[in-house]
DNA sequence: GTACTTTCTATAGTGACTATAGGAGCAAGG
DNA sequence: CCTTGCTCCTATAGTCACTATAGAAAGTAC
């Protein structure tokens, strides 16, 4: 296992350079030992992290949930239902959000499908912003 | 038509006080006219602007995408090409985002389905997070 | 040895607000 | 008239998850 600079890490994980940085800054990521050049130096295992950082990111996950399943993951003979908390939570906030924008969805397309595109007093797209509908 | 407080025009609209002034910052609404004490005062033309704005902005619109309706709005015997265009891409981006919900969500699913919240090291939902699956 | 690229730190900017501090105006009760 | 308490004022900083920029030092390639 050898050492990976972070431009190296960048590629093997698909992280910004600046993205690691931050990640570092927040506590996502433990700061890594530095070359005699200050440089930072990672291993596999930040590999990994970062990946599962970048995946939990990926599925929306806040820092703050990420942190607490990095956690988790430090224990790995416990039972994982923080993990399972977490999940359901956050797959009730995308049900949700998926129900809004569906709805939202529905009504662009009834307003864009009435729209002549004649003159802008009629314009069913602005009278529905107006609320006055 | 009488003049209103910003308090007032915050309870008419649902709009919290700290956010009209932010909105007249960035210029979605027009700097009022004050009174002797210098407190804004607004009229009605303010109440229908900025329910414009709340509804746009509960759409999903952003600040730009609100300014370009707020402009055409004021010619309203010009055809309203702008306002299909503003919506129609409003429409894709929020199908897209629906799209990658349902994958998403759709994934969560499986995940939570089978993690029987035994152990961390098994668990489903943190193996798919470390990308191992 | 020089030119180029990568990395370093520190700071500021993004969007769309929200929160806080410290003052000043204003309406109502005593 | 005066105090109490609410609304309002400005200005600044914080939120989240980054992204961008500046200026300097280190490493690499020819």
């Amino acid at each position: 296992m050898k050492a990976l600079t972070i431009g190296r890490l960048s590629e093997l994980t698909g992280v910004k350079v600046v993205t690691i940085r931050y990640y570092e800054s927040v506590g996502l990521l433990p700061p890594p030992p530095r070359t005699e050049g200050n440089r930072r130096f990672y291993g596999q295992a930040d590999v990994d992290r970062l990946v599962f950082i970048r995946r939990s990111r990926e599925f929306g996950l806040s820092s703050e949930a990420i942190k607490s399943l990095l956690t988790l993951e430090l224990n790995q003979k416990q039972p994982c239902h923080s993990a399972i908390h977490i999940a359901q939570e956050h797959l009730k906030e995308i049900e949700h959000r998926i129900m809004e924008l569906d709805a939202l969805a529905g009504y662009f397309r009834v307003i864009l499908d009435r729209c002549t595109g004649e003159r802008v007093d009629t314009c069913p797209i602005l009278v529905a912003l107006r609320g006055n509908t």
